[in-house]
DNA sequence: CTAGAGAAGTTGTATTACAACAGTCAATAG
DNA sequence: CTATTGACTGTTGTAATACAACTTCTCTAG
């Protein structure tokens, strides 16, 4: 709630009023844009794939913003692989941007990913212990810190889905918040205190066995496979806020993912 | 092998020398910015995470280029998850850039992905096919229209780690010539040629129990999970150049990638 | 009818200017 | 002396204009 009153743009002089369905919040000019494009343009089908975009110059008429705005918009949705840029010819939409938009680049909670499924949290444990040597390494703390662990088993549609366990150190969110926030979700906790800042996470995913307490607590075969998702979120400066990791059955999930051509090296 | 000659920059008449490593290809002058930000600055080290990098007026005259061609490519860097920019304060480097570096997102072969470990291709197959209707389908080709299957086994440091099927339409490329430069990699054929534009893929990941078949090939208990990798490859206007089916064995492949928070939907 | 030149439309880059934000430090009020 | 305020500096964010470079289409000359 602090941040809200900053009020970014304010141009020079000229008195454009944006257009319809344009908000403003505390981030950038460029920011507002491009997630007004994704939604408005890209995401809603309005310009399918294959299509071209407006012209940059369309843009900024269209969101009263110069073009530089419009520009580090543009690049910013092509970085993330929804259009293609070519000079003398436009922007193009790609094919399957619904991959991207629902894929595994996005940070989000499970109860998102889920989208119009029912998810249910069984068997919910927290407590606040003291971090051991290699849980306070993989956090960046130091042993002894403390920290809220919530442990819990997720039910897509009714049927058990995964087993999960979270890492939130005291210094982050106080334990008493984030056991009255709490919703099935830590992440969601997270990402609603807008002073922590959370922007991304470093995924790690490996297939395994399930081993046979695993195997009870989901409810299937001992040794049948499942997919372990060890990630680490957090803030925009590096800070990091929260340690997850997750024992996934593969029936409920699906991975999609982008991979993008780099630069060649030297 | 066009598009080479075309010289991008020659900026208006001020007869400033690029500074040293800095190559001119026929890409556009911000892409070659943002890979001499990244090699020089970031993936060397010389600016460590948590870091500061220089600000924008200094790149400025590092690289003799305007504030546009910075901005645009320190943008694209911040949306790849490499820096983080805040207005006022300047851009820092992110931890863990090397795991972004050598993640999923990264459009590579296995013999890059690989790096150090030696990489054996065996059990080579390589057979022109008539496409049957899921494959078209998917292909995004006629049933009926032709391609060169390439089938084989990949061994890491001697052991099996994965079974690949790459299929590629004749229209894409001439079996002949990808029967002639294959070395290992359908993907890196593709990538040598700059007239494909090979540009991104969607890739879906999904943990599976190796079948009886499957683990024969790869020497390993029937049952064990193992990692299928259904991978479309895409030039950059969305045209498909390739399908790859690659099943994978764990304990070889380690899987990073960062997520990025995403706009707050309406 | 074809090949080539030319025009129009679009993105890429440069330049200049100012606004907005973050941090520092000195001046001031208590 | 302490704490708050205020100005100042350095940085990124946005705007306006101009032109270069690329793509596509049209028109013309042959």
């Amino acid at each position: 709630m602090p941040k809200g009153t900053s009020v970014n743009g304010g141009p020079t002089g000229s008195g454009d009023l944006p257009p319809p369905s344009f908000r403003r919040t505390g981030r950038s000019l460029t920011d507002e844009v491009r997630d007004a494009l994704l939604q408005e343009l890209i995401l809603s089908g309005a310009v399918p794939p294959g299509e071209r975009m407006p012209t940059e110059a369309a843009l900024c008429e269209r969101y009263g913003v110069s073009r530089i705005t419009v520009r580090a918009a543009l690049r910013s949705l092509q970085e993330a692989g929804y259009i293609s840029i070519r000079q003398g010819q436009g922007s193009t939409v790609l094919p399957r941007a619904e991959a991207i938009a629902s894929g595994l680049d996005q940070l989000c909670s499970f109860e998102t990913f889920a989208g119009a499924r029912v998810v249910e949290t069984v068997d919910l444990e927290m407590e606040t212990v003291a971090l051991d040597v290699d849980e306070a390494r993989r956090l960046d703390r130091q042993p002894g810190d403390r920290a809220l662990v919530t442990r819990r088993t997720k039910l897509y549609g009714g049927v058990r889905a995964g087993w999960i366990i979270d890492y939130v150190p005291e210094d982050v969110l106080a334990p008493s918040i984030l056991r009255e926030e709490f919703r099935g979700s830590v992440l969601d906790v997270l990402l609603a205190h807008d002073d922590l800042d959370v922007a991304y996470s470093d995924c790690d995913l490996q297939p395994l066995p399930a081993s046979p307490a695993l195997a009870k607590r989901l409810g299937v075969a001992p040794g049948v496979p499942v997919l372990l998702m060890d990630e680490l979120t957090r803030a925009s400066d590096g800070t990091i806020l929260n340690w997850s990791k997750a024992w996934l059955l593969p029936e409920h999930f699906r991975f999609f993912i982008r991979r993008r051509r780099q630069a060649e090296r030297a």
